[in-house]
DNA sequence: TTGTAAGCGTTATCAC
DNA sequence: GTGATAACGCTTACAA
């Protein structure tokens, strides 16, 4: 391996002058820079990033923790992600699984983004206690190392429910997401106080876990408890929504005119379905430029306030 | 910090006695690592990975380069990945954008899978050569520190092309990935010598990228090519036959009588299009558990086999 | 402007 | 079985 060392020899300079010159400090005359930049890329130097974290303690890496990686979804998350993140010479790494949480108090990146329910939150605090910086997408956390970017689900399942309330009357459904979920109990919370405004509503709460699978589940739960009357669904991810077309397809109930269904998060399948899914959309991109945004300002020791992404409506047709 | 020095002082041993205690060397009593352990975890020690790896020069992290993280099509493709590389005790990132290349040189990763065309083979073969350990699941490359797990595009395309052929006479158009990608002219290949033992049939090569964009201007120029007899088209992928739907749902041609389409890749939007989207399957699961094996036999300097990811069909229904 | 040298936190090779 | 101590490759005062 070409070090430094090897450098300043060819050079005939010392490794500080070599590395002063690499690293582009003003204290080195152009012409010594220009040699030694020369003969580096002569030799084909590529730099140790461990000895160089070793002694920074710095990586100018960031991570993201995803709880899974399916789904066109994080698709668009990350770009966001990627875009603000090299332009400002930062790398973005996707991490996943347990042992991957050892990056952050390891020092292997310089901060991280959380999108993983898997992380827990003890856990979470523990690193920012030892300084380390955070942006959480998904749970409240008050910490001086903690900000978080989370998505309007008030006012996003708010739009939902109104959507199916006009024009209908009846049985409404909501297919929940796991328990003690952050985006699973602020849809769910959000929904049942708009439909309270509607006294005369029936309501029934099926549990989910943002599965196509218990999607399936609650619709075929629908079908067994149907009574003739159209019913509206409010699924509080698409991923549901479309388990529950899957399931539907092959009933006597056809969407749209028995069953009036809504999801959450506008993903690429939606509006693929016949009827095209009705939805709750919010730009993806933006929340993962804004997280990048908001880490690298953490990382800068600036100050920086916690951030909401709006939802907007996307109606079937 | 709290580093093994802190520990070493606090038990009254020396840091190297620390280092064997925590690293399991039988070199230790089991009385004085047992004291080791409780004093390290009682500090709450973390070990420094840049220091580790500066000395040993692994990291037990690999890296998998995608082009872009659109589409489900990746999430079962990294499962394989980690499901393998997590059994073995090493990390995955998923790397994207160029400075993430440095990667590998810098020794951040101790090897790289890729399925990225920016990722230039002339780069590639240079680390390679630096003896840095590779696998490619996007090209053909022959050095001895590079290992290939490619998709049997040949008898996917195959597959295709008897697909339309059955039940079908008339003008074939095929639809091209980007020009240079080992994929899309496999399959192109494979999929014109399939034609030519039909003689008679009339086959045109519209150039495309695998966007939906272009899959939707191949289709704008079908319809204006519209003869009035039904076509049969072999996109090069789901994506493109993707963009194909939308485009002819706004016309007067009905896919499956008018036009008879098959994709290649299986991604999800396919089986929620009406007809659904015929295509070639093959397990990315599968693909991404063998990328993640050869390259472990590779890092151990076990003798290692390229591999083939075989194919199926999925037709329309 | 350039050189000397002291770390950064480990691991690993010696002695003891 | 345990302890000094020399690397690992780089950055950065401080000295010249």
């Amino acid at each position: 391996m070409v070090g430094i060392k090897d450098i300043a020899k060819k050079a005939g300079v010392s490794i500080s002058t070599v590395s002063y010159a690499l690293n582009g400090s003003p204290k080195v005359t152009d012409a010594t820079r220009q040699r030694i930049v020369a003969i580096a890329d002569e030799l084909n130097y590529i730099p140790n990033m461990a000895a160089r974290t070793l002694k920074t303690q710095k990586t100018k890496i960031v991570g993201i923790y995803l709880a899974n990686y399916s789904g066109v979804f994080y698709g668009e998350l990350l770009h966001g992600l990627t875009d603000t993140l090299l332009a400002k010479g930062y790398e973005l790494i996707v991490c996943s699984g347990m042992k991957a949480h050892r990056f952050l108090p390891e020092r292997m990146i310089d901060g991280a983004i959380i999108l993983d329910r898997g992380f827990s939150t003890e856990e979470l605090l523990e690193y920012a206690d030892r300084g380390h910086k955070i942006i959480v997408l998904d749970r409240e956390v008050e910490h001086p190392n903690v900000r978080q970017v989370l998505l309007d689900n008030k006012a996003g399942a708010t739009l939902a429910i109104d959507y199916l309330k006009t024009g209908f009357t009846g049985k409404f459904y909501i297919v929940t997401g796991p328990t003690n979920t952050y985006d699973s109990e602020e849809r769910l919370r959000a929904a049942l106080s708009e439909l309270e405004r509607f006294r005369d509503e029936e309501v029934i709460v099926i549990p989910g876990d943002f599965s196509k699978a218990t999607g399936e589940k609650a619709a075929q739960q629908m079908e067994r408890e149907w009574t003739g009357e159209p019913v509206a669904v409010f699924a509080l991810n698409d991923e549901m929504a479309i388990g529950m077309y899957s399931y539907f397809a092959k009933t006597q109930l056809v969407i749209g005119r028995d069953v009036k269904i809504i999801g959450f998060d506008n993903t690429e399948v939606g509006q693929y379905l016949h009827p095209r899914l009705a939805t709750i959309e919010y730009s993806k991109y933006k929340w993962g430029a804004v997280a990048a945004e908001k880490l690298l300002k953490l990382l800068e020791d600036e100050t920086v306030e916690d951030e909401i992404i709006y939802t907007s409506l996307i109606p079937s047709n």
